[in-house]
DNA sequence: GCGACAG
DNA sequence: ATCTTGTCGC
């Protein structure tokens, strides 16, 4: 399989991307993350159901496969979604919308990991990345909640949400059937004291503690 | 050719 | 993403 199949085959499953606002009063939120062992061919994925109402974790999940594509910027769903939906599947508790550690639409070709997992488990998705791939934006104002929004093909695409006081924004994208203000509002209400929205900040802590024990 | 480049 | 200790700040 060569890149420029791979391009194709974003390109067709864009076409199946709903952008609409998410109106709905969620309470279950999915979080996913990955980690890897360094000379290892492994990858370790979790699966996390975030109770926004309670703001406690319901339920963990994780898969350990193997890695069977490199990282090359614009294709990382292809090195992740996989291993990712295994834990997914594992996971017992219905839930609301799935937030995910990338990009959404803020895509080269509009079809970021966020967009290709909500297209495959057919689920809203949102795109919470740590830092830009494509687009251009104006620095967001220095307080919790400021954003200024993304666009790039003159077209807008997310927004850069500024989540923390005195931290660097996150970059957030609608994945799939969500909009980008729906993505910012729900962003915004899941974010407790750190930059990180809880979903994805407890996600990437027990992929470290999967991955620690995995190494004894 | 040069710079940019999620995790 | 990964490795890695201390250290600065709230």
């Amino acid at each position: 399989m060569e890149l420029k199949d791979l391009v194709n085959l974003q390109n067709a499953l864009k076409e199946r991307i709903v952008l609409s606002p998410f109106e709905k009063d969620y309470k279950l939120v999915l979080a996913v993350d990955s980690s890897y062992l360094k000379g290892e061919d492994r990858i370790i994925s979790v699966a996390i159901i975030y109770n926004k109402l309670d703001k406690i974790v319901v339920e963990k999940q994780f898969n350990i496969g193997k890695i069977s594509f490199p990282y090359i910027p614009g294709f990382l769903s292809f090195r992740e979604i996989d291993n990712t939906i295994s834990a997914i599947n594992k996971i017992k508790t219905n839930y609301d919308l799935i937030i995910v550690d990338g990009q959404g639409i803020a895509h080269p070709r509009n079809f970021g990991f966020a967009s290709h997992l909500g297209v495959l488990v057919n689920k809203p998705t949102i795109g919470c990345a740590k830092s830009k791939l494509i687009g251009e934006f104006v620095e967001p104002e220095d307080y919790k909640g400021a954003f200024s929004y993304l666009y790039y093909n003159s077209l807008k695409v997310g927004a850069v949400v500024r989540t923390k006081k005195g931290v660097k924004p996150l970059f957030i994208s609608p994945g799939h059937m969500v909009d980008i203000d729906s993505s910012v509002k729900i962003i915004i209400e899941l974010t407790e004291k750190y930059r990180q929205p809880e979903p994805i900040r407890v996600a990437h802590s027990f992929a470290e503690e999967v991955k620690k024990a995995w190494k004894r």
